[in-house]
DNA sequence: AAATATTTTTAGATAAGCCTAAAAATATTT
DNA sequence: AAATATTTTTAGGCTTATCTAAAAATATTT
């Protein structure tokens, strides 16, 4: 049974290797979970004995169909736990990713169980992140960045890439929650900022670092 | 800041010190904690330092206001979540204590408010403890144990003192819930075993030990 | 009250998870 | 390809929470 750090590495070593490539370096982990190289190194080791992750010295690591399998079981009670603060407890989407960081952890396969059933089933989180279901399989909607979209294209806002507190409550002030429709009235090739209309309501600028973080469906 | 083992023990402490006297014992505690003499005592040193217990050497522990505040806190968590799991994911009674022990730690005060507020503010839960305030404030009913009631007494079941799977399956059985009306038919003296009525409809005998763990309001 | 038994504490280990500093391996420049 | 820079690992410590074994204090018998 994996611990508590266990678990929250796992899972950071399953995000990283989503969006770069398959192996994960040692940093590129101590930075997403604050703590120092050599922390990573003894709990890589710890990690590959148990054979949740592949790894090589010097080589980064690479995760396991093992390992994948029990951090998608984390990532699925983090998304559920995150549904129920935000429907059932009328939290709002910036509140809610530190609570569901603890109660992630609880252990009771029939609490998920139920927990997924009282809530009916939800396929995204709050964040419009997909839920894995019991075995670990996703099934999400294309979901391209902002910043990709061509001049005058359109789309609505189905997720997030960044779910802090700061970006959230940003974007809750634009007016560009998801389900919202957003059109692209102008690239600034100069900062790879953006004009964009919200809603068909107003338009604003956003800042390229912000495109890139507001996820579209076409 | 407390930690899980720490609130444990606090916890621990509380719930002996309102049975016995004031003065909790070394033993005991390590009994009721599933852990050593030795563990206990180091613990109980630290919990001392941070002003929780008072604490003389060989003398036993007895939990400070502050430390009776924060055990209360960490109760009217347990039992929170116990009524989430019963009322609204559909629990039996016998099936929640576990999963409450870890949900207890659970650190967010809004988290407990909202819960509070989405349960209807429940005032006891599924085994029938009163559910302490935000302040820590308790209000409980008059509780007798069934084995102090008088011949051809009668009362109805208001909470249970023991909280274990083998024992709540037990009463299931008896159909002796909570709100079930029991009435004294006979009481032997021999083994401290009683005869009784369960809701007007059947004569059983339990034993001694039944009989204690039972609490009947009359 | 002396002897014995019990309880409690201390001493010394162990494992998890983190740290800093130094060494080793790999990558990048020149 | 040699020198330099970066990344990663190892070595050695620290804290928390546990343990066993032994010592010290308190309780109970005789």
């Amino acid at each position: 049974m994996l611990s508590f750090a266990e678990e929250n590495y796992l899972k950071t070593i399953y995000h990283l290797s989503k969006g770069g490539r398959k192996d994960v370096s040692t940093n590129s982990i101590a930075e997403s979970l604050h703590t120092k190289p050599a922390s990573v190194s003894d709990m890589i080791r710890k990690l590959s004995r148990k054979k949740v992750v592949n790894y090589k010295k010097y080589q980064g690591v690479n995760i396991s169909k093992e390992g994948k399998e029990k951090a998608l079981l984390v990532i699925r009670k983090h998304r559920l736990w995150e549904v129920f603060l935000v429907n059932k407890l009328k939290f709002s989407w910036d509140q809610v990713h530190e609570i569901a960081e603890q109660l992630e952890h609880i252990r009771s396969p029939l609490l998920i169980e139920r927990l997924d059933q009282f809530l009916g089933f939800p396929q995204y989180d709050p964040h419009g992140d997909p839920i894995p279901d019991k075995k670990g399989v996703i099934n999400s909607k294309p979901q391209i960045p902002l910043c990709d979209l061509k001049l005058n294209d359109s789309g609505v806002v189905i997720a997030v890439k960044d779910s802090s507190k700061e970006f959230l409550q940003y974007l809750d002030k634009l007016g560009a929650a998801i389900g919202t429709k957003i059109r692209v009235l102008d690239k600034i090739a100069y900062d790879g900022s953006m004009e964009i209309d919200i809603g068909d309501q107003k338009s604003v600028f956003v800042s390229g670092e912000v495109s890139e973080n507001i996820l579209i469906t076409s």
